[in-house]
DNA sequence: TTTAGCACTCGTAGTAAATGAATGCTAAAG
DNA sequence: CTTTAGCATTCATTTACTACGAGTGCTAAA
């Protein structure tokens, strides 16, 4: 009773600057939810949660607001855990379409994920570097260029155009293709610059402008080696009233999503789902809820949630485990040779 | 010598509201730049000036500050033409270096624009309905998937990973695939989903999932039709102060950059060089400079710099005008087989 | 035509007082 | 021992008022 009264209130409070982003008093909050309790009690209850850390105030005669504690003590127990229904319905749609790409069926799902939380959504693809390339083609174009394309056995796809001395031997160019091509297929992307390296002495006997090509290709080996990380609904996050009014801080939250702090960030939630709360020194303000997603091939992805330290985290936590969990089982389903099509969902009512 | 004097005084006031974003009064003026008149003569200029709109008053009281036209008139009477040397040196390095393509090269300069005008840079490529399709090539994947590669004559790649149904009859593919390879080559863009909707019957006696490979063709031929442009330097509007304390006013000029509106404005711009002072109902505090910029094989871009309508236009236009003029050259060196090599350069000092 | 002088306007800064939402504490009631 | 009523206290926010000063426009003299 005692310890229920305690949560009640905490949750309250989270949940009502959550919503209000103002600081939450005693008789507001009995107003608003009409507690059977008189103002007094609450306050001697928010002392004793003031005192354990949970909750803060932002001067000694306002209200509370949650800490960083306080939100991490919500979201690991007090939470709803209920799932909009929208969200069932979009995704639905979405997975009923058919011969969409593993991409597609992410992307379309991360926007449903932003719209829906209004908070900007991170999508990490596979690890660049376990990928593997699957094929190398030039294509000639006029004014002598020539257009590469690399793809991975994900479907990952890097190009570069590049232009060539005007005289070159195009036949020891197709030579050297087919040399490279033969030599690089395969390769984890990770090595390829250094696969290049080696190859690079025997381009010399193949064709004089042996260098011109070596730097073409691994130029865009570089960008392939870059983690591929997609952002969506970044606007939703100008409507949040923290940022309104306060340009500097807006614009150190745009920053951030753009930097490759923000990539650090997401790679420490190793969990499988994991909130990691606007603690860490480079981004007060923030929160990033992020989680794991199994995709075909044994590849490993993640998608994260990225707002204000005052987001909806019940929402939040709850559409992005829904979605990454409906995801999964679709792709299982899908990508195995379909043996039996047994119509279980893993993720119900509960 | 009497026009002389209010061209002097409105000179001065634009470039002074342009370093400070204060309104510029009588006194100030006389003191910064000692000017040989008298504050009340100045006075009576400036009335005068505001009487033909050139310069608006915030309030009864306070100084004045240039409206549109008085932007205009100084981008078209007024402004010095003066490149800043940083710009001519970085760019002379971008252009020294070889194996570049085109893409490579717009992309480096709009950077250097960006950094050195302290504006966001779009880069807006040719109208990709123009660009004719040069190959399409499909790459099987593990999991029933494919990813179809098509590139224009540009060089630009776009590519679409669709899944396949399982029990698709691999063969049948490929000679689908050589079909609309065959059918498709040289169509311009624009074209494209017509003449797939013309083969389209023609598929069904190839293959029995003919309206899977034709819808994942099709969409990605939506993708083909769109535009493509590129922003640089979005950042460098941050550090602008008529920014900084109103994220109202930031957050309204990120979304513009992303908005359909950016492109149709840039549109409108269709001389060489053209400034489009913040006058649009759609963007008060919002201007652009640009200028049409011709690659090789006849195509066209341009490039524009987007900024408050408190920007240098004398760096802005002077830095658009050097570098499109620089690479314009360029371009006709570097694409025409080498008949000669002149050492002339088109722009220089004047 | 230019300029000195002056009254006037009006935004900004600063100060002081009033407001009110919230707290902590004490003591009484349950 | 828990809850609650009551009350003094705190402190951000609002309002009202004042002083300041940068700037203007106008008039009259140089």
């Amino acid at each position: 009773m005692e310890r229920n009264r305690r949560d009640l209130i905490l949750k309250h409070i989270v949940e009502h600057f959550i919503k209000t982003a103002l600081p939450v008093g005693s008789n507001t909050l009995i107003d608003t939810y009409q507690l059977p309790f008189s103002s007094a009690t609450i306050r001697n209850e928010m002392l004793s949660l003031e005192q354990d850390g949970l909750l803060e105030k932002t001067h000694t005669s306002s209200g509370r607001i949650p800490s960083s504690q306080g939100y991490q003590y919500y979201v690991d127990h007090l939470r709803s855990k209920s799932v909009d229904e929208r969200i069932k319905q979009q995704l639905q749609v979405i997975l009923s379409q058919k011969t969409q790409s593993v991409t597609d069926i992410i992307q379309k799902s991360s926007e449903i994920l932003s719209n829906m939380t209004k908070l900007a959504s991170v999508v990490l693809g596979p690890n660049a570097q376990q990928e593997k390339l699957m094929s190398i083609q030039v294509t000639p174009l006029e004014n002598n260029s020539a257009t590469a394309v690399f793809i991975t056995d994900s479907g990952y796809v890097e190009n570069k155009t590049f232009v060539l001395p005007t005289n070159i031997d195009k036949e020891a160019l197709a030579d050297c293709m087919n040399l490279i091509n033969r030599r690089l297929k395969g390769t984890p992307v990770a090595n390829l610059s250094e696969k290049m390296d080696a190859i690079r002495p025997i381009l010399e006997d193949y064709i004089v402008e042996h260098d011109a090509v070596y730097q073409a290709f691994t130029q865009a080996f570089i960008n392939f080696a870059s983690e591929r990380l997609k952002l969506y609904g970044k606007d939703s996050l100008f409507n949040q009233p923290e940022f309104a009014h306060d340009g500097d801080k807006l614009r150190k939250i745009l920053t951030m999503l753009e930097s490759p702090k923000l990539l650090d960030e997401i790679h420490q939630n190793k969990n499988n789902l994991t909130v990691n709360i606007g603690n860490a020194e480079s981004h007060q303000d923030l929160s990033i809820v992020s989680s794991k997603l199994k995709m075909p091939g044994e590849k490993e992805g993640r998608i994260a949630l990225v707002g204000p330290t005052r987001m909806d985290y019940d929402r939040a936590l709850s559409a992005l485990e829904y979605v990454t969990s409906m995801l999964e089982t679709y792709f299982e389903k899908h990508t195995e040779k379909p043996i039996e099509k047994k119509k279980e969902k893993k993720y119900e009512k509960e």
